[in-house]
DNA sequence: CTATGATATTCCCATATGGGAATATGTCAA
DNA sequence: TTGACATATTCCCATATGGGAATATCATAG
């Protein structure tokens, strides 16, 4: 299987550094059209248009035609399914991580076999 | 130019399903060794040691030698790269947006007066 | 030493990419 | 109508992908 498309989920979509970008800017500058973007990344207005296009599909974005203008505005809410995710994470740097990471798997399935023969020294003969 | 590579930096690493899912495994569990990623996952170990490759070479993961396994532990810090980036949006979804968007582009010299949408006609009555 | 267990690496391939270039579609002005 | 502007779509291609299969590497037990 080759890798998802871009389109796939937001996760993929926002992978793009441009479409970062671009969110950024919707974000910061509000509802700007296609025009404004091309210049403002300094883009070809083809690229431009198909990173509207893998947004627009995930939903991070939006269009209204507004005249001969297509105004795009982010769709903020999408963007919470990615913090949502990292949330969960984020005591884990946030904390002492430490005693989650112990209480894990320290007997492991090794435990079936061979008895912690740890740290045998690296002897050389 | 294609995609940017998987091991770019931290957006492209963890766009991948499989990718996300081991570091949660890792952030639940703690500390596991390969062997125990493979049977969880379900996963061929070729493809589970190249997603913590990427993962590893982003700096997500971390490995230690323990005996002949390979133990990988979660690098959360790395995630903070992304929880950040998102953080910058969150007041676009948890409050009340309008006042960004609206101050936006005005100059766009349009002033949405009604959206009225041209095309919605989901019924042939 | 050799054998076995645990991971990593290499080769193969269908698929999707992002940009470039060219073109199509759409919308307004005369 | 024609023309100019704003965006979208299509075609082309070098590159990277993720999984499958096979193999290489590394560490430890005998």
């Amino acid at each position: 299987m080759p890798r998802a498309p871009t389109t796939a989920d937001v996760f993929n979509a926002i992978a793009e550094p441009r479409r970062r970008q671009i969110v950024e800017l919707l974000a910061r500058r509000g509802a700007l059209a296609v025009g404004t973007l091309v210049v403002t990344l300094g883009l070809p207005q083809p690229a431009v248009s198909k990173h509207l296009g893998v947004l627009r599909k995930v939903g991070v974005v939006a269009v209204s035609k507004q005249g001969r203008e297509r105004v795009y505005n982010l769709e903020a809410e999408k963007l919470k399914t990615i913090h949502d995710w990292v949330k969960a994470f984020a005591e884990l740097w946030g904390h002492q991580l430490d005693r989650i990471k112990e209480r894990a798997e320290h007997r492991a399935r090794e435990q079936t076999k061979s008895p912690t023969p740890l740290k045998p020294r690296k002897g050389r003969s």
